[in-house]
DNA sequence: AAATAAATGCTAATTATTTCGCATTTCCCC
DNA sequence: GGGGAAATGCGAAATAATTAGCATTTATTT
């Protein structure tokens, strides 16, 4: 299995996958409405069936419309997804990583969130320690 | 401009974007090595040329060949992917992201390292108060 | 300087992706 | 339960991506 969410997604399968699992789950209609470039409806329905018989997503009805939703967990995809991150841009380091990303959101960080990573690594420091 | 690295890359596009981003720079030879799938060294110059074309990559003449590395610095782009993959599985929060990161190579991280990623935290604090 | 080795340039063909139209089904409301 | 609205299923055309071959250029070695 290679790098990435899916290195073997092609560029529209991807960027409907990322929407979904921003969103946790959409029909057509809000694809549709998220993608850039946007093409028709008929092509939204056409990738996500495709999608589907590829096995990463799968629908339940709602009323008439189907409403996709990823197969495999957001958590999962999300430490998949920071792993390739990770070894592509930054070395590997997780220092390095951590410095970027508290660096994205610079001034809006607010206290208690500062606080609960501070504790985040005190805890991985007991974790290194058992 | 969409997410991701560059969202509008193919699928080989992107696959070959990491590897540079990963080695720094990288000939034809070294690229068809490291690509999933390895199709002929025809394909791989084929697309650096592309990739080239689009403003992706610039190449320097080592000898005989042509080595190439982004325009864009990675540390940009590590950015730049970080932000993307924030939005898409960690609903923005850097707090959420930060754990995934620490979870992710749960026993391998050196104290002085923690250490370091404790300063950066108090010092995000203190630019906060800034 | 010639021969060899190793790279690139370009063109053309195959394959995959992306696209849309139209027929059909499903739901919802009166 | 009939009519309208809104969805899906399917098939097939157009575009984009991927691939490889062969001619040529460039470097290296003897």
């Amino acid at each position: 299995m290679p790098a990435g969410h899916d290195a073997r997604l092609s560029r529209r399968e991807r960027q409907i996958m990322e929407i979904i699992y921003r969103n946790g789950r959409a029909a057509a209609a809000e694809v549709l409405e998220a993608l850039p470039d946007p093409p028709s409806y008929s092509t939204v329905r056409a990738l996500l069936r495709i999608l589907e018989e590829k096995g990463h997503l799968r629908h339940v009805k709602d009323g008439a419309r189907y409403v996709y939703s990823p197969l495999k967990a957001r958590s999962r995809a999300g430490r998949t997804a920071l792993q390739q991150v990770l070894d592509t841009f930054f070395e590997g380091s997780t220092e390095k990583a951590v410095a970027a990303l508290l660096d994205l959101n610079q001034q809006e960080l607010p206290e208690t969130e500062l606080d609960r990573m501070a504790s985040l690594i005190e805890d991985a420091r007991r974790e290194g320690q058992a």
